[in-house]
DNA sequence: TATGAATGAGAATTCATTCAT
DNA sequence: GATGAATGAATTCTCATTCAT
C-alpha cells in the first residue's frame, strides 16, 4: 500500500501525461510533446518511467488509486440505503468531474477490452460494483431496494456520468438558445431520483 | 441521403477498418495491418478511400447512418409514451449489439470530445435526444412522465448499454462463480423498468 | 534450399550492410549510415529487412551460405591427402580474401560466442571441419596423416589465415622498410608446408 | 612504466569493462549496464575514467601490458630454439586462457584493423612477432630452423589458440558424443608438434 | 483496378555524459 | 569520492502515403 512518493519532475510529467491520454489516447499521445508540455526533458521522462506503456500504467494506477476507497466511505456514512446511493452516486460524480481524465480514459479503456488496464485500476472498478452490491442488498425498512442485479444500475450511474462529463465540451460547442443542459448537480439529482424510484421495493411504476 | 454502393473490395476495407478502429481507436489502427487483415493491398485502400481520415469519416458515417431512423420508427409505432420509451431503449440495445462497433467508437469518440466525428454522426445523436425528449414530453394520460432534462434518461440509457456492451468481453475475463451478469435482454428489460419508475409523474419515489 | 532472389535494391542494402558489419560490428553499424552509403531510403531497408537484426543474420546467412561447398569440391577433387590439405587451405585463403567482410565477421562472432551466428553459417563451419577431419583421415600409402585431434590444424588454418587477412591493412600502416610482410600465396604455401610436415605419419620431427 | 595503483572501485570498474569489452565489443558495451554490473555509480565510473574511449584504452593497456615481457622471458629461460619456441606458444596459451578477455578483444581489434588499439597494445603484439623472429632464426645445431617469415608461424599460434580459447562456450554448446575436444594442453602439444616439424631445417616433409 | 516497392516525416527509445548535492 | 537526476544528440524503427507498372 506504500504510494512511492515521486519527486517534482515525476510528478510534471505524470500529471501531463495523464492529462495527454485522457485527451488523445494511448495511441495518439506523443512523447515529444509530452516533454513539451510538461516542460522535461525527455530522456528524463525514460529515466523516472522507463517506457510508454510503464508510464501509462502509472497514470492508471494512480487515476483509478483512491475512487472505490472515497465512494466506499462517502456510502458507509449514510445512514440508509436510500442515501448510501445517493451518496455513491454524489461521489463519484465529484471524482469524476474534479478529475476529468479519469471518465475519459475509464471509457477509452472499457471501449479497447481493457486491455491496457492495470490490475489494480480493474480492481477498483470491480469494488465500487460489489459496493453497490451491498447497498442495494440493504434490507432497510424504510428503503428496500428492488432485487435487481447491481451491474445494472452501477452502468447506468457509471456510465451516465462519464458520458455527460466528457461530452461537456462537445455539448458546449452547439450551444442551443433553448433550455440549457443541466449542471452536473442537476443531472445528479435526476440521476439519484430516478434510480431510488426505480430501486425502491413496492414501487408503484410501471410494468413494461 | 444517397447512399454511394461500395464494391466488395471497398466493402471489406471499410468493415476490417471499422473493427480495428473500434478496437484500437483512430490511432492505434495501423494501415498496414488493416491490409493484412482485410486482405486488400494498400495502395488498393488509398485509391478507394483516399486517406485514414476520410476512411475513418466513411466508417463512422456509415456505423451511425439508420440508427437514429431505426429507433424513431420504433418509437413511432409504440403506441404509449412508455411503450415508446421502451421502443427506444430496445431498439438502441438491439443496435449496439448487432454492431458492435459502433458502442465501442462512440464512447472514444466521445472521450475526445467529438473532433474527429462527422457531422452527420453527431447530428444521428442529437436526434436521438431530440426524440427522447420529445418522448417524455408525451402528455399520456396513463404515463406522464415527469418533467426532466432528457439529456439524464439519455445518457442513463446510451451511456449504460455502451458500458454494457463494450464491457462484455473484459468481465467475462473475470468469471465469478456466484450470480452471472445480466444477459443484454435482462439489462435492458430492468433498465427500463428502472427508468419507467423513475420517470412517472406523481411518483411516489423517495425524496433524496 | 532455394535461395531467395534479392531484387537490385535489397541486393545494394544487403552487401554494403556486410561490408560495414565487417568494418564496425553489429553495434558499431548504423543504419543511417547505410541508408547514405547504400544509396536506399531507410524505410526502403526496413520494408526488405525487417529490422537490424534480421538483415545481420540475412548478411551472415549469404557470407558463409558457400564456403562449405567450395572447399569441400575443391578437396574432394584432388587426389591424394596432401593435396586435399593444399586445396582445403588454398580454397579457404581464396574465398576469405575475395569476400574480406567473411573473415572479419568470423572473428567478431568468435570472440562474441557466436551468439548471433545464424545455425547456417555455424554449420558451414562444422562441415569444414569435418571435411578437414576426412582429409586427415586419409589412408594414402605416401601421405598417412598423424593421428591428431582434426580442430587443431582447423584452426590454425582458419585461424591463421583469417588473421593475416584482417591485419593486413593496419600492418601496411606500420610499413617497416626491412622485409616485407608475406603476400597471400607465400603466407598460404608457408602454411601449407608447415601443416604438411607437421602432420605426416612417422615424421622425424623433433619430440618437445 | 610506473603502473599507477588503482583503487578498489576504480579496479571493480575495469575489471567487469574488460569482461563486457571483450564479450560485447566497444559499442556493444553499454556504460549503464556497466554500472549495475560493476556496482558502481555511473558518475563514478566518469570520475575514474573520464570517458568511455579512455576506459577502453586503460582496459586494453592493462590487458595487454605484460604479454610480451612474460612470453619474452619465457623464451629467455628456454636453452635451445625448439624449446624457446615451445615456451612462447605455452606461455600464450597460459596468458590466454587465464585472461581470456585478452583473445576476444584481440580478435575484435584486429578484425577492426585495430584503430582503437592503443600504442602500448600494439606494441606488445610487436613485439612478440619479433621475438619469434629471433628464435626463428636461431642457430642452434640442433634446431635450425626454416628460414620462414615469422609472421605465418606468429599467426598459426596466436590465431589458432585464439580461436581455441574464444569459441570452446561456442563449441560446448554443440556437445557432440564422439572424440571429444582436445584440451588446452592438447591442443597446444599438437600444435608445438606440428609447428615443430615443419620448422626444423631438413626436413624431409612433403613438397607441396 | 491491383500490386510490390519506395519514401519522408515522424515517433519511441537509447546512450554517453554532466550536474548538483 | 559518491550519487540520483538531468540532458542533448543520436539511433532504431514506424507509418501514412505515393509511385511505377
Amino acid at each position: 500500500m506504500a504510494r512511492q512518493t515521486l519527486n517534482v519532475t515525476a510528478l510534471k510529467i505524470r500529471n501531463t501525461a495523464t492529462e495527454m491520454f485522457a485527451e488523445n489516447g494511448y495511441d495518439g499521445t506523443i512523447m515529444d510533446e509530452l516533454m513539451v508540455r510538461s516542460g522535461v526533458n525527455k530522456a528524463s521522462i525514460y529515466y523516472h518511467f522507463q517506457d510508454k506503456s510503464n508510464l501509462y500504467e502509472q497514470c492508471l494506477t494512480h487515476l483509478f488509486a483512491n475512487i472505490a476507497d472515497a465512494v466506499i466511505e462517502a456510502t458507509e456514512l449514510a445512514p440508509t440505503g436510500a442515501l448510501k446511493l445517493q451518496a455513491f452516486v454524489q461521489t463519484f460524480a465529484k471524482l469524476a468531474h474534479d478529475t476529468p481524465a479519469m471518465p475519459a480514459i475509464l471509457m477509452r479503456e472499457i471501449a479497447s477490452g481493457g486491455h491496457h488496464m492495470p490490475v489494480t485500476a480493474r480492481q477498483q472498478m470491480q469494488r465500487l460494483l460489489s459496493n453497490l452490491k451491498m447497498i442495494l442488498n440493504t434490507k432497510d425498512l424504510d428503503q428496500p431496494f428492488e432485487s435487481i442485479n447491481a451491474l445494472t444500475p452501477h452502468f447506468m450511474i457509471i456510465g451516465s456520468l462519464c458520458f455527460y462529463l466528457t461530452s461537456q465540451p462537445m455539448r458546449e460547442g452547439i450551444k442551443t438558445t433553448e433550455k440549457l443542459d443541466p449542471t452536473l448537480e442537476e443531472f445528479t439529482q435526476q440521476l439519484i431520483h430516478i434510480l431510488q424510484s426505480g430501486l425502491v421495493k413496492n414501487n408503484e411504476g410501471v410494468q413494461s
